[in-house]
DNA sequence: AATGAATGAGAGTTCATTCAT
DNA sequence: AATGAATGAACTCTCATTCAT
């Protein structure tokens, strides 16, 4: 495997002050800036120092390095979109497979919208991923998504459920930001929405009958057995 | 947008002598193992020579710059996955939805055994990516798996059947990468290619379904106006 | 045509503190150094580096590039060059040819203490010669000279007189150029001043001589016409 | 000054062969091209060995290095422009100033014809101005040009008339070369050389007629003697 | 707290020349 | 004689980080 350095990268304080905050925010946003107009290779502390109107030095003083400014624009983005996934699957007023559905389009409109900034978050990955930070936050499921697979397939056992839960989240995040890679159009993100909802609701489904048939098959055999 | 520099990238020129080829292999396996071994942020074109045993000047005979070095990997590796779905996915002796769970079996294995060298040539992915033949070998699909979608899904309109071809795409790529990022056992592998398999599958049936579906409700509209 | 690259050229930030003036100060001394003594071809980055005392670095903190450092060292010369005929010929105690005649004088002897500069930055012209702003400055033709022209040859056609003009700054420069490319004693700089000087004054007296004959011929012939 | 490299620059070997003597007019002919189209920094040794024809051993077997095929070029500029201007000086049936006028005329068109190659020549200079084989061809001056200034300025002392030689060779050259850096039209290459001839003539005119007066004045001092 | 000048290792790339074939 | 692959020093330029002010 490859040997990297992976020095901290947590913030290096908590910005206590009204002032310190807004400056963190104003680092960051020039950040996505520098990293969405001049790209991965071209995202330097100086760049962004520029655009922040800030001086070097005081990048210093609230990210230890360049990685924990590229991890913290990371982490935000993981946050916000638990944040948008947690709010449709909780609202239970709406019948499951048709929320999973409605996540899947925010997802992928939300991907769309961001491509820029993730694209090239992406493409920093190297510079962050391997801090243990970084591996921690990545290992952070998302219990929202977890506690709708629980509602979804309540009597599929659990290390099929977790198995299922994996394949997708991981076909979510990875096929749209495969998707969100080109531009796209309205009707374009639409209809790949709608297939890629159809290919999970149809996979679930799957999942939820077998569970159904196994189930009656071991209560016959329960029965049975009486 | 980003704006990057985007030279020539294609080999500098056809190794025709029976050395210059070996040099061309030295150099890219020891591309290979840097790439592996120090990260795609340490591959150096000074390391690459050094483990390759030639000059640095000598890379540049058969490579003009960095990146086709990367690109050459790259294609290799596209190639060879080519070369694996189209095997499998034209063996008629087989069911379609059995060759395509094979397909999906065979390449999650591929991309575990080769995680560290896709991985790595993702990281450096941002150096030849924009170069215009990148570009083309990306755009460049596989005939065999559109073959295959034609066999599976006669009668679906051929917009939802490229629809649907991309999706499958997409997702076998995206998710078996993503699933390689970690290291996996043998049962892992197995288990998840399953479950893969599961979701291509049942999303297809549904596709087939409804083209059916549609077409029963199309004979009768046909017929009804006899 | 040859194509060659154009990057900017002009200084990369005003040093506004004493301490980044004399930094400035000391690069381009050092720079005059190197160029004099190793000769064009082994004019550095490193070598004015190690010369002025400073990391490679800090050049590139108050240059944009080597073009921009040999630049800088042209324009000094062309302003001094400028300034130095100026104040000869703006002075209007001495009759006008007897200013052009020390103004020769002048300038083919700062041509010959500074030969071993100007030859070098000569030599390393084509690193610096396609800029904009290197042909901006060579398009800024000294005004001193053109108020010289007009107050020598006020009846000559404004046509004759530019190609006066351009001729004597031509041959002031390109001959005492080529005269400083061997070392001089006083005795042949003298002469040789003299020379020129003889040769531009008599070719100005014909121009003059010209302009007069045909005013006179075209005052014979509106005389006439009354 | 300046310490460079000055290595042996003189042909390797004398063409005897048919087939040699076409290989080094190959080349010649190749690193023109390459010097025209490229420029001095992009001269190199494989471009010109590829635009010849021939492999880059084969260029070291007739010039021992790259300076050696510059100044081959060079020299033989030289000896071209050499031969122009005798062959105008010499021709007696035509009035002395007259002459020189001509010779104006054809060096000044000649420059500029061959601009683009006499330019990237000089910006070249620097790699082979320096060998000793270089110093003699440029100090090997034109003899007919002396002859022409002997039967121009019979009365002249040979000092003064070296003087003027030497002056009226370089505002030749170094003027012709200036003025031949930009595109010029047919009209401005007349009105120029005109200018650049009245110069020279008036110049030559003033340095007989001192000459005739200064022998006057010493026949006087003779007579008066006696 | 804030600055931004200074550092210098390290990157990709070029090219004159050699020499085994 | 001819080839052209191989060399490797040398080049310009970048940038994360530090620290005197």
């Amino acid at each position: 495997m490859a040997k990297r350095k992976t020095p901290q990268i947590s913030a290096r304080k908590a910005p206590q002050q009204a002032r310190s905050s807004e400056l963190v925010q104003a680092v960051l946003e020039a950040a996505v800036q520098v990293l969405v107009k001049q790209g991965a290779p071209r995202f330097t502390m100086a760049r962004v120092a520029e655009k922040a109107g800030v001086s070097v030095g005081s990048l210093y003083q609230y990210f230890p390095n360049k990685a924990a400014i590229l991890f913290r624009l990371q982490s935000d983005e993981w946050r916000e979109t638990r944040e948008l996934l947690r709010s449709i699957l909780e609202d239970t007023n709406v019948a499951p497979l048709e929320r999973l559905r409605r996540a899947v389009h925010a997802f992928v409109r939300s991907e769309c919208e961001e491509a820029a900034v993730r694209g090239a978050l992406d493409d920093a990955a190297p510079l962050y991923r391997d801090a243990p930070e970084a591996k921690a936050a990545r290992a952070a499921s998302s219990a929202a998504m977890h506690r709708f697979m629980a509602e979804l397939l309540p009597h599929t056992p659990s290390d099929q459920r977790d198995l299922a839960e994996a394949l997708i989240k991981s076909t979510l995040s990875a096929v749209a930001k495969q998707f969100s890679e080109h531009p796209r159009s309205e009707a374009e993100i639409t209809a790949y929405s709608d297939a890629l909802a159809d290919m999970l609701c149809a996979y679930l489904e799957g999942v939820a009958a077998k569970a159904r048939s196994g189930r009656c098959r071991a209560a016959d055999e329960t029965a049975r057995r009486r």
